[in-house]
DNA sequence: ACCCAGGGTCATA
DNA sequence: TATGACCATGGG
């Protein structure tokens, strides 16, 4: 068993996920810190309150009210939080407007100094707003590698997903949805342990 | 009533 | 490096 067959295998289970579901990377900025240990669908809603008060753009966001904001995410949870670094990261983006254009590692380490942006949110934006080969890791992804015997923390388990993948975006988009659908369905549930993603060489 | 969701930060040892 | 506390709403 390799991860081509299991891309395979999820790929055959589910089909295809059409993720990230998003008008503008910029959306898809804003999305990776809403979704944030919450359900999608209470981020559609979040999503929605946005676009309706045209607050959807990184000006739009960097100079709304803060407290107006917090309204419009509190379906996320951690509403204050979210709030408040979304704010602060648009208006990053609203004064570095080509930044998503720089090469892969440099926009990483850029990410990731911003506050609310760990190692997950970064790679998300690298990968589905700015279209670069950057595999993401999360919670599912660590639990299904656990399932099949690999131990290790998020940068190793990127380092085998990527040294293992052709680097691939589309690729890296769709094995990262089906993980997380397989996930949803199987890990923590009744019918883990049933699962057939059981062995793996690597 | 309890558990967790498409995490991240900060303090502590 | 590795835990633990904290952030907080919403759906099962």
């Amino acid at each position: 068993m390799n991860l081509i067959s299991i891309y395979d295998q999820l790929l055959g289970l589910f089909g295809h996920r059409n993720w990230w579901p998003a008008e503008t990377p910029f959306e898809v900025v804003v999305g990776a810190i809403l979704t944030q240990q919450t359900k999608w669908e209470n981020v559609e809603k979040a999503i929605v309150n946005l676009k309706e008060k045209g607050l959807l753009t990184a000006d739009g966001l960097a100079e709304a009210d803060i407290e107006e904001l917090e309204g419009l995410v509190r379906c996320t949870g951690f509403y204050r939080q979210k709030a408040r670094r979304l704010k602060d990261i648009s208006r990053f983006f609203s004064m570095n407007p080509v930044i998503l254009e720089t090469p892969t590692y440099e926009l990483r380490d850029v990410l990731l100094s911003l506050k609310g942006i760990g190692h997950e949110t970064a790679d998300s934006i690298v990968l589905y707003a700015a279209d670069k080969p950057k595999f993401v890791i999360d919670a599912y992804t660590k639990k299904m590698c656990k399932c099949m015997g690999i131990d290790g923390d998020y940068t190793e388990l990127q380092s085998l997903f990527e040294g293992s993948l052709p680097k691939d975006v589309p690729l890296y988009k769709e094995f990262h949805a089906l993980i997380v659908e397989y996930g949803k369905r199987f890990c923590g549930k009744k019918m883990c342990g049933e699962c057939m993603l059981v062995k793996i060489d690597y």
